[in-house]
RNA sequence: GGGCGAGUGGCGGAACUGGUAUACGCGACGGACUUAAAAUCCGUUGGCCUAAAAAGCCUUGAGGGUUCGAGUCCCUCCUCGCCCACCA
């Protein structure tokens, strides 16, 4: 037989796995059904990466794994084609992005196959064409018909390269993310015309469902802390001398009698209003100063910053009078843009003195010479204690006291509780070209009306000039002939939105389009849909948060207009590690370290040791280091399955003795096991480990006893139905060569027999005061008394016991038996 | 500053609910094959002690504790990584 050679096998399966549809999936079918996914690619100009090949042969795996195993197993392919690069190259030159993805998709065809991935090609989708973002389209005119989609004016981040709003997710240490060199601008802030996806009325729900999701940990709680619910009062303070009214949103009501002042953000509308003559001129200086401020420097400058307004408040719970300043570290889009400062919080402390505002003390320690500190005012003391001062609440502990007071001032009509959000709304509007047009036309008369369904979708233009006009809108304000349109409503004439929709929202329900990608009437066929939700296996080393929230959002509104069953999108998340270089860099085209996938296969090591290494280098929410010396071990091991089986092929007819069938089936069925268990549990690494073993003690046995049996050929057949899902060509060779007609590929997962799990003797470690002096053979199962007579014989053992007596002994059956000694 | 996670050979990493620490791979060393090299195959490989073996001692970031027995559980400390970062 030939040697092992990939660059002559790989080209051929794939081939022919192209030609027979073997990884095309029958969404009708009657098998139990499994879908395993990962994030899908924005297609670029550079093609894949080994970051790439990482993250998709993951679910490659577990997708191969379940379909051999007899499910009816679906590895979808799509892009998510919308986005800035695209556009930006056109800017660039001036080749129209609808052409630039026509030419770059397929050659990752041909890569996704090169790298031997079970895509099922028949479904592919890309979010750029019109079949798919009419849909995109759809979705938000369902949103809008449902009262979760409005228009705003907010203050947003903006972009000066890219002449565009940006979401808070994609502001980046103070810079746009796609722009966050040393060299690059900081983000600045601009009034903006926007439209808002609802999403924090699924605020509640989206927490309350994270717990019972079988995600990585770390997804989980990032979402939480994204939500951010605070649970505590609206708080109105009365200001002194006007009508006007302040409110604050608190977790401490509790320390209400000790406000010692109001602060605002500077964006606060009352700001202007209630600054008396004298502060005005110090006051807009510090507001002009503040919008100038990048968050970078916000954050930076931790040293507070602050001016009196020259106005005061009323506190509501004992009448006192509060001077009102505003200071730069109050946000503006949390709570109500406003806080009571008192001396029980660290910022506010600070702040207090500071600017030497009078202050005192209403919670106390119960150690008597803490509390004298903190009477003394001696250090900040933010912890739950006791009250002091306030009234008839003096001497309740500030957890009951917080709910106590909230309800006395809910009765006076002075506070309210309030549950708040760190999360936003999503802002969705992008005043860019290259997304899909947002389905609303803008009438003199009737103000925004929607596109009606039937014009679905609103077909996104091809320009000669990509760059945005830059008074905030884009590039599609120049398609005269598209903007002018006829209102849908009054008939007269009227213009298109110009702004295009967040590619998040194409990404946050291309799954359900997956079960049906051609459907031209509905967004997909529900009853597909429903049969096959929720996705069974995702993974990503990206898009902790925004991308996942979003797809859960939708995935609710799905569910609440009845197209689907489940509100979770993703029944398991696995957050994979990225490859590194082998420094510990990220790998980054400026820094010219990449390793192109492509050129490892090409070298004639193969896909199917780049993937055998990756998926063996560590366990999969590790970061690997790339090393260039593992991808030719993970070859050796290839090349020694080759050989062994080689060697079987070329061996005689024969019969092996009782012994080496035991033995052969104690390796065997251990190894099934161990590699089925470790795949369902996404520790690839111990199950490649696991079959590398089991290969190194065939060869120990083959040396005398290679005869073509049935055992053998058992054997053979078993370890290369398990190695399949790591490496599918080989394992598809050597099936065939083994003389199978059908593929490795379905049904041909092997089921362990336990009665090959346990062997009749065992190792017994003897332990004198648990250290290990000695070891015995054992018949399996055998008792105390016996496993301890036969450890006493031990000359070892002897020695031990010669001069001392036996205290105690403990014995694990089959494993250990420690003789305590005194 | 807050949260989460991790520290195991020369390196990547194993070790189930406390039960033989260092599986598997890389690297290194020795040998076979070869004119030679590569590839392949066989063997050795935590440290100390030893010519070698046996026996023994030490070893999972540091220190302490619980236990017959601790990489695993508890306490204190150190280091690193990731995420969030003035959210009232």
């Amino acid at each position: 037989m030939q040697r092992y050679n990939p660059s002559d096998i790989e080209p051929k399966w794939q081939k022919i796995w192209d030609e027979t549809g073997v990884y095309t999936a029958n969404l009708k079918s009657n098998r139990p059904k499994y879908i395993a996914m990962s994030m899908f690619n924005y297609p670029s100009g550079a093609g894949i990466h080994i970051g790439h090949a990482m993250n998709y042969t993951i679910s490659d795996v577990k997708a191969r794994f379940k379909r051999q195993q007899g499910y009816e197993s679906y590895h979808p392919v799509g892009w998510d084609a919308f986005g800035l690069p695209a556009e930006n190259y056109a800017i660039k030159t001036g080749v129209s992005p609808q052409e630039s993805m026509a030419n770059i998709i397929p050659g990752y065809h041909k890569q996704y196959k090169a790298m031997g991935w079970s895509n099922d090609w028949q479904k592919e989708i890309a979010t750029h064409l019109p079949e798919y973002y009419k849909w995109t389209q759809w979705i938000f005119s369902e949103m809008y018909r449902r009262g979760l989609a409005y228009q705003d004016s907010r203050m947003q981040w903006w972009c000066s390269i890219d002449k565009t709003v940006l979401a808070n997710e994609q502001v980046i240490d103070g810079k746009c993310w796609r722009h966050d060199g040393p060299n690059d601008p900081l983000v600045e802030k601009r009034e903006v015309k926007q439209w808002f996806f609802k999403i924090t009325d699924y605020a509640d729900e989206l927490l309350a469902a994270i717990d019972q999701l079988d995600w990585s940990e770390s997804v989980k709680l990032a979402q939480k802390n994204w939500i951010g619910k605070s649970v505590g009062a609206e708080i109105e303070f009365r200001i002194h001398n006007s009508k006007d009214t302040i409110k604050v949103f608190t977790t401490r009501a509790d320390t209400i009698f000790s406000a010692a002042l109001i602060i605002l953000a500077p964006e606060h509308k009352l700001t202007k209003k209630i600054t008396t003559i004298d502060n005005q001129q110090l006051i807009n200086k510090y507001i002009e100063d503040s919008e100038h401020k990048s968050e970078v420097e916000r954050q930076a400058d931790k040293d507070k910053s602050g001016v009196f307004t020259g106005a005061y408040a009323i506190n509501p719970a004992n009448g006192e009078k509060i001077p009102i300043w505003i200071s730069d570290f109050v946000l503006a889009g949390y709570g109500t843009g406003a806080i009571f400062g008192d001396i029980h919080d660290e910022r506010d402390f600070e702040f207090i003195k500071k600017f030497n505002i009078p202050a005192r003390v209403s919670i106390i320690p119960e150690d008597e010479q803490e509390a004298q500190k903190v009477k003394n005012q001696e250090y900040c003391y933010s912890s739950e204690g006791i009250l002091i001062d306030s009234a008839e609440f003096s001497g309740l502990r500030s957890n009951q006291a917080r709910e106590k007071i909230i309800d006395w001032l809910a009765k006076k009509k002075v506070a309210k509780e309030v549950t708040n959000y760190r999360m936003l709304d999503w802002s969705v509007s992008r005043q860019r070209y290259w997304g899909a047009p947002i389905p609303v036309i803008n009438c003199p008369k009737c103000g925004s009306v929607l596109v009606p369904d039937k014009d679905l979708p609103v077909i996104l233009p091809e320009l000669t000039d990509y760059q945005p006009t830059g008074d905030g809108r884009s590039a599609l304000a120049r398609a005269k002939d598209w903007l002018s349109i006829e209102c849908p409503q009054c008939h007269g004439l009227a213009e298109r939105e110009t702004d295009t929709l967040d590619t998040y929202i194409d990404s946050s329900w291309y799954m359900y389009r997956y079960f049906d990608p051609q459907n031209q009437n509905n967004i997909f066929d529900s009853e597909i849909v429903k049969k096959w939700e929720p996705i069974d296996f995702y993974n990503g080393a990206d898009h902790a948060t925004a991308h996942l929230l979003y797809a859960r959002f939708i995935a609710r509104f799905f569910t609440k207009i009845g197209l689907i069953n489940e509100p979770e999108p993703f029944k398991q998340f696995l957050f994979n590690g990225k490859v590194t270089a082998s420094d510990g860099q990220m790998f980054s085209k400026s820094k010219g370290n990449g390793v192109d996938p492509l050129e490892i296969i090409s070298s004639g090591y193969g896909a199917d040791s780049l993937r055998i290494y990756l998926m063996f280098a560590a366990p999969l929410d590790l970061w690997v280091k790339w090393d260039s010396r593992g991808v030719p071990g993970a070859y050796r091991f290839l090349n020694r399955l080759w050989n062994l089986v080689s060697e079987y092929l070329e061996s005689a007819d024969g019969q092996l003795n009782d012994d080496d069938r035991l033995a052969i089936n104690q390796i065997i069925h251990p190894m099934i096991k161990k590699v089925t268990e470790d795949i369902e549990n996404n520790r690839y690494n111990t199950a490649i480990a696991t079959i590398m073993g089991s290969l190194n003690e065939l060869y120990r046995i083959k040396k005398n006893n290679l005869v073509k049996c049935d055992v053998w050929l058992a054997a053979l057949s078993s370890i290369i139905a398990c190695v399949a899902p790591f490496a599918p060509h080989i394992s598809e060779e050597l099936w065939q060569l083994l003389g199978n007609s059908t593929t490795v590929h379905r049904d041909t997962w092997p089921k362990w027999d336990e009665q090959y799990l346990v062997s009749e003797e065992v190792t017994i470690v003897i332990q004198v005061n648990g250290k290990v002096r000695a070891e015995i053979k054992m018949p399996q199962g055998a008792n105390q008394e016996d496993v301890l007579t036969v450890a006493q014989k031990e000359d070892n053992i002897k020695r031990y016991l010669a001069e001392s007596s036996i205290k105690k002994v403990i014995y694990i059956a089959d494993k250990i038996l420690n003789i305590v000694v005194g």
